[in-house]
DNA sequence: CGTGTTTTTGACTTCAGTCAATTAAAGTGG
DNA sequence: CCACTTTAATTGACTGAAGTCAAAAACACG
């Protein structure tokens, strides 16, 4: 029951970051029961209207949640990297209303539902530490809404990058000035609500006016802050805790 | 402490049509300190960037919460109409990440983030029902993003008055077919991300083509069914409760 | 009634979409 | 390691949905 699951660490990681937690609640968390899976592009792990029964940890790799409309359009509203909680949201409600699928191969520690929804209620600074991922979480999708619903493309896509590099920096996986970005060209569409023809020319431009570099799959920030300018991106909405600003 | 505060009672029934609660449950939810506004259009309950201390009940009246990007475009983000918590999340956060602003006059209980706090963990029924009214607003939140950055504007303005229509009618407060819409087309133009010079010409395309039928600030829905259709509406995302789908 | 919104209309612009072809990269199997 | 296939990125020409600007009409209201 006490004993050290190593898997679950990051997750005990996030939820001290925000919250003081005990040693009891520190043993409950690694003690939550779990299976580590690792999914590739396609398997999703939940698809609209389903009843999702597990909640999932990100131990590696990328995952994207993503919604369809009638004309058979994608809308990407959520981006999850290594730490993160996937899908909070959907496992908590009863149907799930989008459907969560990996960007890339990614390993996973899955959570069944009601675990969670026990320590939550249970020990109530693990609870507080779970509501501040819902909200933040929450934050996000209020962002993306004015992204989409009120920026240029050049804005759109600048925010994405801006937003991707912070959280990967946040998290201890990248320097803002140099990330991993594993998405195509086609999901940056999908998720800025453009089309992939239009990303393509607003990236080439981002990096003809020197605010980026790209290479491959790889972006390189050659100047942060007017990166940042030209996305209209401020870390607030990210609702950063205990370090400061990431190095620009 | 136990007495009855009357005031409370929406909140009350909000809260127990999703989770069952006991006697003491009640009790205590009636039991909440609070304090009765009246709000007019202008007087913010909340800045982006101010610090959160009261947590709305809507008694009466409209609410938007909106961001304002660096153009100074604005975009509505949400719309609260009576018995609608709002801003669960500003108030549980430590910093506001986005406006948020009566629509009409509007009759308010507020109550302190920390008695809601509190209450959430030393309650779990009490909890459960408002974590769960975070994840729905959550989900509604997924559908904007999705609804402006794939649908066009028929679309758009078509699935709004879908869903305004439908937490009305689910909220008790009137039919699909024939409800008020507190918005001037500016407003919607910011909630659906478009201008208000394209609203009109929409919204007069939908009458023209027999879907609504408006005088001056209300709309009835001549034909719910086609202006589902027309705006992908499927009320799903909203998670309804016990009651089924509305009277079409 | 006059004054300030809000809605409506028209002419014109533009940003982003569409379609289609080309090039480049990434695998795959022999 | 090289043809062979597939997927992703790039480019160009053209289209179109929505934005802009500006003025007129219709309300709302003190």
């Amino acid at each position: 029951m006490g004993q050290n699951h190593p898997a679950l660490e990051p997750l005990l990681a996030r939820l001290a970051s925000r919250v003081a937690l005990d040693a009891d609640d520190c043993a409950a968390v690694l003690a939550l029961p779990h299976a580590v899976r690792t999914l590739k592009p396609g398997e999703h792990f939940v698809r609209e209207g389903e009843k999702a029964t597990h909640c999932a940890l990100m131990l590696s790799g990328f995952t994207i949640r993503h919604k369809i409309v009638a004309r058979g359009a994608r809308q990407i509203v959520a981006i999850h990297m290594t730490g993160d909680f996937v899908d909070l949201q959907n496992s908590f409600l009863a149907i799930a209303d989008h459907n969560v699928e990996p960007l890339t191969a990614a390993k996973v520690a899955f959570v069944p539902r009601e675990e969670l929804r026990t320590i939550m209620f249970d020990r109530p600074n693990v609870g507080r530490a779970l509501l501040n991922e819902l909200l933040v979480e929450g934050s996000v999708f209020r962002e993306w809404i004015a992204n989409v619903g009120r920026r240029d493309a050049r804005e759109r896509v600048a925010h994405l990058l801006c937003e991707i590099g912070y959280r990967l920096e946040a998290a201890g996986l990248a320097r803002t000035c140099d990330f991993e970005l594993p998405m195509t060209q086609d999901q940056i569409a999908d998720a800025v609500g453009l089309t992939a023809v239009h990303v393509n020319r607003t990236l080439m431009a981002l990096d003809a006016d020197g605010l980026t570099s790209r290479t491959k799959r790889s972006v390189k920030v050659a100047d942060w802050q007017r990166l940042a300018d030209a996305g209209d991106f401020s870390e607030l909405y990210l609702h950063p805790v205990e370090s400061p600003a990431p190095v620009k």
